[in-house]
DNA sequence: CAAGAACCGTACCGTACGGTACTTTATGAG
DNA sequence: CTCATAAAGTACCGTACGGTACGGTTCTTG
């Protein structure tokens, strides 16, 4: 089993992990062996094992590595007008379809999705800490700021935002997931942010805040 | 390489398929080997060879047999009412959530997008002809009814399927792919439909056709 | 400088699995 | 009855990979 939890890496870890990381976006499961990634990193297996504990302790801590990359900046507390939400909305709608549509990220969830089993896998309990997780929190953080500005109207944030989630990424995820290039994949969701955007204002937005956009689908 | 094209099963083959698919449901891929397909199946290594090729023919033959027991009826052509539509498009969402969150469908998923590496995997493209391809044809057919019954107004029945879809599903499947159990899934999940139809409604219900549902969230 | 730790590179081991070959048993046609 | 075909069961082979052991080298530290 795995190493206890160590959440920070020596730089010659992450070089290590980043090395893995190269590999696994680059082949697959398949690819990333042991001794492959000790070619690639130029360094020991017994190395990996004393850090990692074994193979499942290194697939975990690539993940808690990547997890540690990201930064979820929390937006300003204050007050919202229409436009500033309007406009965080959309940057968080595109930066989620941005993560969601990167390489490392792709190859980590289709990792963690090949592993679980019926049992439910241990990567996949650290991809939704670690991977959604955050990015709920941020976007929850948002909506409630829209709620608390009285632009938004909503009893349960979740709900909330698991529409918006919906609407902005849709099928997207797994359609990549199952061999869909990412360019494919982008280009059909290109001008998918501001609909999605739209359309959750329609249906959350303050009543008296927002006049009805009308948007002709045309 | 796998075996030519041959969507036909012979019972044998087709008993042997099941075994084959209980064995990926319970233990994952890494219980799907050939000697343990062979002896739950009561067949030989040998015949599995000469049936499906190599393993790789045996996992798409599971995709395919998978797939041919899924009947996808056409509803009728006719006009539709309000309440008919809206019936018809809540059954639909309902019986996508229930094939999503199947253990079959699961465990075939999980096994396509850990199979597709950067290159994208023949698996994975099966699993969108053979999985999503004939879905969204039925959903696309029952909009398209709904438009031509002047009930629902888009220009683009792909971009409205999508959201539909993303109504209904958000991230539940990626969620359950992860390892979330269905239970957990379909019990958050539970009251979704309804909301995810009265929403698509709201966005893409002909303005004169639905008085505009108040739906206070409370 | 000396002692020790960390670590690289390589060689090694056991095993599990994909794929093949062979023998035996059943079935069905001529 | 006889022969041929199909398929079960078993034994086998090669290999690839996870994990371990060890000798040599570099780096730290007193």
């Amino acid at each position: 089993m795995s190493k206890p939890e160590q959440d920070q890496f020596s730089p010659r870890q992450s070089a290590v992990l980043e090395e893995a990381l190269r590999l696994l976006v680059e082949g697959g499961e398949k690819a990333l062996t042991t001794a492959g990634v000790a070619r690639a990193a130029n360094c020991s297996k017994e190395s990996l094992y004393k850090w990692f504990g074994d193979r499942d302790g290194l697939l975990a801590a690539m993940i808690a590595y990547q997890a540690s990359k990201v930064r979820t900046y929390e937006p300003a507390g204050g007050k919202l007008t229409r436009e500033e939400l309007r406009a965080h909305l959309l940057t968080f709608v595109r930066d989620l379809v941005d993560v969601l549509s990167g390489d490392v990220s792709l190859a980590l969830n289709r990792l963690s999705i090949g592993q679980a089993g019926a049992g439910g896998g241990k990567l996949g309990r650290l991809m939704l800490e670690r991977g959604r997780g955050p990015i709920g929190k941020r976007a929850m953080a948002l909506l409630d700021a829209g709620r608390r500005s009285g632009l938004l109207d909503f009893s349960d944030g979740g709900e909330a935002y698991q529409t918006l989630y919906g609407l902005a990424v849709s099928d997207l995820h797994v359609r990549m997931l199952l061999g869909v290039s990412p360019e494919t994949a982008r280009k059909e969701f290109g001008s998918r942010a501001e609909r999605a955007v739209d359309a959750f204002l329609r249906l959350f937005g303050a009543a008296n805040k927002w006049e009805e956009p009308r948007i002709r689908h045309a």
